[in-house]
DNA sequence: GGCTGGCACTCGGTCCGTGCGAGTGCCAGC
DNA sequence: GCTGGCACTCGCACGGACCGAGTGCCAGCC
């Protein structure tokens, strides 16, 4: 009924100004600046049936009101609509996403962007290994008995290990492994890599069955699993900014970034089918990220999620433009990557 | 005379005293803290020489005295003893870096160890460059007209770039290249490979002298040159506990510290000779950096400097330790290198 | 000549009481 | 069901008083 759509409209609208104010908002500032069409009196009462089913709160008694993680949620999912972001915007992302040398390049300009563009700390995660596949594996030899293996993937990572053998090697068997490595592995997706060891150590001639299959432990051991995804992580400054949003220190939450597993498991869920997901205070359910909101988005090349992107930053943000901006940078770097 | 000596063992009790409790030091407290053998109003006396010569000052009258820059310039140069690190620590230290599997975690052990030991913001720089040496050199096919090219060092470092070509390529194009690239450059330091252009692309095969020429002129131009140089940034954590030594903000460190290039410029003057760098205050010439110090030094296998690591902190820090925790470090790191 | 104890002085920090204003809940009336 | 009015509650800013740490200076002593 009316009676209710009226109430949403108020939390709508303590939500809007208090990010924008960051001052506990009463109920004769609502009505001056929004036309809710009714008395200050009449929006007193809702705000009490609100604050009552938890969607907002007081900080103390004859302070305005403030909304609550619940009273976010309900705005991010029902009352916000999408803030398209200006040709401006767009125009900036262009510029500064053009021009990337390789992907390391790609990834440092992209996590600059999204913390430029959001004013928050923004996360940019390299692409996943176990879903990109493989275009080239190296080896070279370093001394008699080890080797440097350099993986190349097909969205451009790159990455390297040193591998102990247990056998002495002469020149040609380092260029027949490589051969081997590459004919069995080239184009596979990384999550298959496991399951080609046990054929190719079986098809190895004899004098390098130990060497293929040391090196192919180690290719799966530490490359293909999980945990080994690398994190870029940009616009910390800019916490100092927001600092009085949280409450007590900021060490809790900078200690959780340096910690990267926190904040990979908050962004790397990236099977969303494209939505924007968005983490609100307790949901994000880690104590140092008590008073902090993620909002993270997979990015990819066609229908292939690589890996994810996204920001952090204090409960009491602009869901709808940051959205925007996450969604915006991630379509972005999705095509650039396709390109390659 | 006597009469100086007691007075620098003044400073030195106040840079000690400040440090350890960040509250200006009194007269009073001076004397009961450390033996000076006189009395308040003696050491009243000394402090107001230590003020007109610009060692110490006061934040207001009747407050204790405080070092100044140049007081704590003054402590680190005459004043401190390297203060050796305990046996915890240097076991700490073997344990912290050993097992690390690529450069990439080298640099990342490292980094967090170092702040953890010193407390500080820790900074490493990658082994630089153009004082590396070509191992090998790989070149993997893209498209038709587009290579991988990616370069490996002798410090482990494995750097990629996109080389966009002028002329289309066969299979057997890029193999020639690889071979030819490798025989030209592989061991040469990349401070060297400018010089051997022009000779590799005389001796080329007419038909790919032009492939010869681009890839080079990559090589060359986004490899070698400096400015190229990445850093590793940990334990920004710390800066949240000692944001109190900071005037107003954190935020300009923090953005300096993104930044890279400031502190890039002052982590890399790494011939030194294997001296620890102290860089006071003012002494760092840049506005982000009031109130903070940098403790950096060189690190590289026997007489080469492979790159700078350090920290950065409030100029009320603890030299002696940090100065001593960086030396270490960068030992350890250099033995590390060199193994590999 | 240099050190010491004593003393007056300064001044920032803390504590407390007051006044103000924002904001609320409730109620009677429309 | 909405509205205006009203009494009430608190947090906060302001200002004065007090306290104590620390100083500079001076006269006296070794």
């Amino acid at each position: 009924m009316a009676h209710d759509e009226r109430r949403l409209q108020v939390l709508r609208a303590i939500v809007q100004d208090y990010v924008s104010t960051n001052d506990p908002v009463g109920s004769k500032a609502l009505a001056e600046r929004h036309d809710l069409g009714v008395s200050p009196a009449t929006i007193r009462n809702d705000m009490a049936v609100l604050e009552e089913q938890g969607y907002i709160t007081q900080p103390h008694t004859s302070a305005g009101r403030v909304p609550t993680d619940k009273g976010y949620r309900l705005f991010v999912d029902r009352l916000s609509a999408v803030k398209p972001l200006s040709a401006a915007e767009r125009k900036a992302i262009e510029r500064f996403l053009d021009g990337a040398v390789d992907l390391h390049d790609v990834l440092g300009r992209t996590v600059r962007l999204l913390a430029q563009l959001t004013h928050q700390v923004a996360v940019v995660q390299y692409p996943t290994l176990s879903r990109s596949a493989v275009r080239h594996l190296e080896v070279v030899q370093l001394t008699a008995s080890r080797l440097l293996l350099v993986l190349i993937t097909d969205t451009g990572r790159v990455e390297q290990r040193v591998v102990e053998c247990p056998v002495d090697m002469a020149q040609d068997d380092v260029a027949d492994l490589r051969a081997l490595l590459n004919s069995a592995f080239a184009g596979a997706r990384l999550a298959d890599a496991g399951g080609r060891v046990p054929d190719l150590v079986d098809t190895a001639p004899p004098h390098l069955r130990a060497l293929v299959a040391a090196v192919s432990a180690t290719l799966v051991e530490t490359l293909v699993e999980p945990g080994e995804d690398r994190l870029v992580i940009g616009g910390t400054a800019n916490l100092a900014r927001t600092a009085l949003d949280f409450p007590g220190s900021l060490r809790p939450l900078l200690e959780a970034l340096e910690e990267q597993v926190v904040v990979l498991k908050l962004i790397s869920e990236v099977d969303t089918g494209g939505a924007v997901l968005v983490r609100i205070g307790e949901e994000n359910a880690h104590e140092a990220l008590t008073g902090a909101s993620v909002v993270s988005v997979g990015y990819g090349t066609g229908d292939r999620a690589l890996g994810g992107l996204g920001i952090v930053g204090p409960t009491r943000m602009d869901y709808p433009g940051n959205m925007a901006a996450v969604r915006a940078v991630a379509r972005y770097v999705g095509q650039l990557l396709a390109e390659s």
